[in-house]
DNA sequence: TTCATAAATGAATGAACATTCATTTATATT
DNA sequence: AATATAAATGAATGTTCATTCATTTATGAA
């Protein structure tokens, strides 16, 4: 019998993702897909059972991906502020490895087309989880709600990061988001949250 | 002669809204449109001249209301303490005000459709910026460079938002903005950016 | 009340869409 | 080399799409 062509899955779900990137929703289509992927469309179907089912494995693999990244070298018992540095440390390298993907997430974090209750709870929610009420017991932090902790962490990173994302349109700015000014804004942060 | 139904306007601007909230790009056509406003699809082509036109439309307005919520009451020269809070505040009546604007901007920040360079550049970001400069100058700020400043002092209150507006679909979770809970994240930011 | 005119329409057009299916093609096993 | 089988295909299906247009409708001005 005829072997199954992995290279076809990876062309698939590769330059779906770019058009995805590039055009939007309102651009993407099967025939198109196919069209980038040179297959056939009908071949698509091989591999993922629908369209629907193609976005979510998509989903999927790219949520994987990030906390994969994001866990690298952590541990929930680190201090909090070599903890946080690594976090942010490993999700800006995440974001610069993988730049499609989070444009990719933007498009679909409030898109319908996902049914989020599939997704599983991952062990990386657990593990941010007991890092930060570990964090909390040895008193390294000013006590908090969860979603404050998280914003005051995380928010900053996230608006630089898409800082850094944009600038490749903007033609006239120069900003380019060094190691450097990253610890710069993690100081600040850091002496937010410290006790 | 007939006289223009500005109700109609309203309606189709409205539902399209809606829709692509609700739906996303994938699901929003002309002609459910036309049958959510109950007119006919060619009567969309009175107001608008064609699909995306009308998106554009829609995001340029949604940017105007959110840039006059955001001005309300404020004033560059303001200490930056004062300014920043009021800037917090309006922000966050903003998203209570209009919820679908946040959802609406976010399926179309990344999107290729808008063509961003034709969105003239608002009295609202030279207000923001010459804010940033005053405190600057007076030296009611740790100098910094205005990406940093901008990423400390914005992002926690947007990922507050998000939470805020997710936890709706978080059947389990318990999380609502109060102004006192913006309070206690607005005095950290404060922490990490005053002298 | 009549008329002129712009608003509003429903039906139609051709293009693009997701998906299917009868064939063809490649290869692992014999 | 022959065979069996799954991979891969291109063309076809019926649906939905954005947009247009000939016609009808409502209303301010006469």
């Amino acid at each position: 019998m005829r072997t199954r062509d992995e290279a076809k899955e990876v062309a698939i779900r590769e330059k779906a993702i770019e058009m995805i990137v590039k055009e939007g929703f309102d651009g993407f289509s099967m025939q198109k897909l196919a069209k980038a992927a040179n297959i056939s469309p009908a071949t698509i179907y091989l591999y993922f059972k629908n369209r629907e089912d193609l976005l979510n494995q998509l989903y999927i693999t790219i949520d994987e991906v990030f906390s994969d990244s994001s866990l690298r070298g952590f541990d929930p018992e680190m201090t909090f502020e070599e903890g946080l540095w690594l976090q942010w440390k490993n999700r800006f390298d995440h974001h610069v490895n993988y730049p499609n993907h989070i444009l990719f997430m933007e498009q679909f974090r409030s898109s319908p087309l996902v049914d989020h209750k599939d997704i599983k709870i991952t062990k990386f929610k657990a593990a941010m989880e007991q890092f930060f009420s570990n964090a909390i017991k040895r008193g390294e932090l000013t006590e908090l709600p969860l979603e404050i902790f998280w914003a005051i962490a995380y928010g900053p990173l996230y608006t630089l990061i898409k800082f850094h994302m944009l600038k490749k349109s903007l033609a006239g700015r120069k900003f380019s988001l060094t190691e450097a000014k990253m610890r710069d804004a993690f100081n600040l942060v850091v002496k937010a949250l410290k006790k």
